[in-house]
DNA sequence: TTGAAAAATGAACACCTGTTCATTTAATGG
DNA sequence: CCATTAAATGAACAGGTGTTCATTTTTCAA
């Protein structure tokens, strides 16, 4: 036998799938080009396919390996038991997670438009099984009587956005630290979901037609969406249809 | 004189536009091609630059169309004074909207990063201005007291978030409908800015290193970010560094 | 109907894309 | 040290990119 497999190769692949993971989630994965990549590794095109069969393979290698990361660090999490509690955990580790690998988080959550489907399936199942975590927290508290919701998935959904948004806008240089901006986001989470309010108070009216006339011809672009009218629901009060 | 300006070209102007925001939404700014654009209008590549000067200039004449129209609407909403209302009858809009018009949306908030300079700049300018609303509303109710949030400005960004991020998961055969939809966000927005509760309960046991050991190599790729160490904050309790 | 201007065409351009492959370089177990 | 294999190279490929421009077609005011 001679050179072991794995012996250089690990850390190339490494490199590119890091180098790769900035570059995309900084332009975008059909902005970025094979050879980009590969000139910020120092290393040329066709060294690439070395370590993976392709432009779609390298995205799939970075998101699976982003998502991996993820569900190892929250196993390595020791979550306590009543629901607050662990919904305060969950959503500090989300934020701290996000704010030190924003680049991973951003790149998983918005190129699964550059999923082919095969990839797409294992991507998007992880994700499901990522957000399966505050759903069945949510769900288990809004059981107990400890939360106040009206749809315990929705509200999951709606914390995760909540949540994965601090990416837009965080600094380092800026006036929060990352623990101050965790405490804040903490308690906003615990707060949405929170029983003993009565949050819909003061009805709404709301005139005048929602989507500004545009364009005419702009039915020919809708793909079937909102076709249903928006009828009043129960805490509504005279809202006309859009 | 003889042919005036716009007599058909202002509905082939808007009908690119229309057609390149669907096209982009679905596949991203740098994977659709100006060829893309022009079959979906039905005319040739070519015929694209009678109405905008080049893909860039579509793009940020895209972005500024939604945004105008974005803030037409909202002018066009009777705002009531009380701040709960106030920030009731806002997010109610904003999902509204987000609802009726998924695609503007989606595109304006992820396609910044494909704006060169001098696009970034006018389009950055209209996003804050939007955003400034629902700033106004909290920091007015935090004031009076109405609210209670840590950070009035931090607070609206959240909102936004977690009220934008409907369009993740929005499909119009679903079970909810968008009135539904509308209350629920309503509701959540409402409990997150919420006075009247201490929501900070529930010290949060938090060990283990967060980013998992990845890529020793990977401070290479690093911008800058998260340099500064997080260091303990009030509501925190032995929460390691990271 | 006529003439002028707007709009669309079709072909061409220089360049960039992902990917391949025979060849060369480098590392390592025996 | 040497044989073997991993890894990197450099050149080439077929096709796609944004954009241009002379020409043709369409529209409308006079």
């Amino acid at each position: 036998m001679a050179r072991t497999t794995g012996s250089i190769g690990r850390e190339t692949a490494d490199a590119i799938a890091e180098k790769a993971t900035g570059l995309i989630a900084a332009h975008g994965f059909a902005a970025v080009s094979m050879r980009m990549i590969a000139e910020a590794v120092g290393v040329k095109p066709g060294a690439l396919y070395n370590h993976y069969d392709g432009k779609q393979a390298l995205l799939v290698a970075v998101m699976t390996r982003h998502l991996t990361r993820l569900f190892q660090a929250w196993s390595e999490i020791e979550v306590p038991e009543p629901p607050a509690a662990a919904l305060a955990t969950f959503a500090r580790f989300h934020v701290r997670y996000h704010l030190t690998r924003p680049d991973d988080v951003f790149l998983a959550y918005m190129e699964l438009r550059s999923l082919e489907p095969a990839g797409l399936a294992a991507i998007s199942a992880l994700r499901s099984q990522y957000e399966a975590i505050p759903k069945a927290i949510i769900r288990r508290g809004s059981a107990a009587g400890a939360f106040a919701v009206d749809d315990p998935d929705i509200a999951a959904l709606a914390v995760l956005a909540m949540l994965t948004g601090v990416t837009t806008w965080f600094r380092p240089e800026g006036r929060l630290s990352p623990a101050e901006i965790e405490d804040i986001y903490v308690a906003m989470t615990l707060q949405t979901v929170a029983a003993g309010q009565v949050a819909s108070a003061a009805p709404v009216t709301f005139p005048g037609r929602m989507p500004p006339a545009g364009a005419d011809d702009f039915a020919a672009t809708g793909d079937g969406r909102n076709t249903k009218p928006m009828r009043n629901a129960t805490t509504q009060q005279g809202l006309p249809d859009v």
